[in-house]
DNA sequence: CGACTAATTGATTATTGTCAAAGCAAGTGG
DNA sequence: CCACTTGCTTTGACAATAATCAATTAGTCG
């Protein structure tokens, strides 16, 4: 697979439905390339988020450390990703954010610097504003996750999730990517027993809804999937496509499942 | 008990650390009062969200409709919160928000006019920033909580999160306050049963954390319950409480129970 | 007083967690 | 190349937790 660059301006760019490109203006940009070992913090929650970042390869989580020492996964953050832009946390980091994997992360004070200082209804601007409330939906979509009762459900979710965001940088051809994530993780971010990921993950195996080898992962009928746990993408109520669905007779949000 | 008539004054002011008061500022703008009644809804997900409110009095939630017909309870917006403030969601709703209880709330488009137009490091802006910040921590709060394996520290969470928010607008005296949802609000929010939930409550009850006289809740020892739940107020990763914990010996976030 | 809705309880089933062990793969040092 | 580790995955047996079904009780509102 060919791996770009800066998925980042990938990501910014699918989201966009401005006609200007702004990739050409981000890849202008100074962006020191740093390169972190798996393991390793990036944040610190409290601490000073004096810079911000965008992921340009590896997988890292937002975490949060419980005191019977559980580890809760708040998040994962992909390629494409950026860490501290967020409009808001200009001051203190919300959350850990710690490498999954070595990760090569680009600096992009330069972009948040041009948001607060900028024009807001900039096309870059406005570019980053989409990317952002992708972020939020990708949050929504993590608390009906986890409040789904069945561990089936939350499961699929989740890999349905990792998919769409994969295939917004062109990291998944649409039926599997590469998850370099051990069933520990996702059972931190699951909020579920390691053994119990392990017996879900074989019974949709056994249900030939997910296929794995080593560290790929298949999605043999992610529309399948997607109707059987109800999955509604993230990007699907960003601006373009909202408005799709608007003039639709069906009331947004809601699936017919078969 | 005095209902401000604006909390949303309220809980800027509480949770902006700058000196300057910033409560006359907010209050001189124009503001439209609008009064909504229980079981309308004020958004729905994916349409433009033109306006921008703050919540004067009353409960509202933000939900999601399941294909199967299961409700689900993103979050609970109470009075001092914004609606459509946030800087990025400047198009469309990401959810829909329908209202629990009657409502009253007011228009407060001039302060996002204000805060897209205006001075980013404006005082005013700051202070909201501060506000939409706390939103996000209690949203990285709901996620944590639902992650959680057991539902006595679900429900206990939230109770707490709850009595956080409206100390923050002076609708709780620390033990109690009224909470004007039913059994099945509450089992939608946590992804528990109804019965469970019931259960579940019950037992707090027994083990003396929580009081229920109608809709009035008490919590007769909450730090006793904080304790127990391991809970983390959303407003502690907020500047001036991070800045003192980031001069204390112990990592951020980490507490120790008896 | 009915007619609701909400809350509570019991009995039972289903799901999920915990404990324990075994299998597997990659790496390491002799 | 082979023991030997180490970390991850898989499985089984069992216990705990939570869902479901079914009534009953309590409140509220006309």
């Amino acid at each position: 697979m060919l791996l770009s660059f800066k998925p980042f301006t990938q990501r910014v760019r699918a989201l966009s439905h401005c006609s200007t490109d702004v990739s050409e203006r981000i890849d202008a940009m100074q962006s020191k390339i740093e390169v972190r070992r798996a393991g390793t913090e990036v944040c610190v929650r409290g601490a000073e988020a004096k810079r911000s970042f965008a992921v340009v390869s590896g997988w890292l989580m937002r975490t949060r450390l419980l005191a019977d020492g559980r580890r809760q996964v708040l998040g994962f953050i992909l390629p494409g990703d950026a860490i501290n832009l967020s409009w808001h946390a200009n001051a203190f980091t919300a959350s850990d954010v710690e490498c999954i994997t070595d990760a090569t992360l680009a600096s992009i004070d330069g972009i948040k610097q041009e948001m607060t200082q900028g024009d807001f209804s900039a096309p870059l601007c406005s570019a980053i504003r989409a990317s952002l409330a992708m972020d939020e939906m990708v949050a929504l979509g993590s608390i009906s996750r986890l409040a789904r009762q069945s561990a089936y459900e939350r499961l699929g979710l989740l890999l349905l999730e990792l998919r769409s965001r994969l295939l917004l940088v062109h990291m998944s051809d649409g039926k599997s990517f590469h998850m370099p994530i051990t069933q520990q993780v996702l059972s931190d971010a699951l909020g579920l027993s390691i053994v119990h990921v392990n017996r879900t993950l074989m019974q949709l195996q056994r249900d030939g809804l997910v296929e794995r080898r080593q560290r790929q992962l298949i999605l043999p009928d992610p529309d399948g999937l997607a109707a059987v746990v109800d999955y509604v993408p993230p990007e699907i109520a960003l601006p373009e496509i909202a408005h799709a669905a608007r003039n639709a007779p069906q009331p947004v949000g809601l699936r017919l499942v078969g």
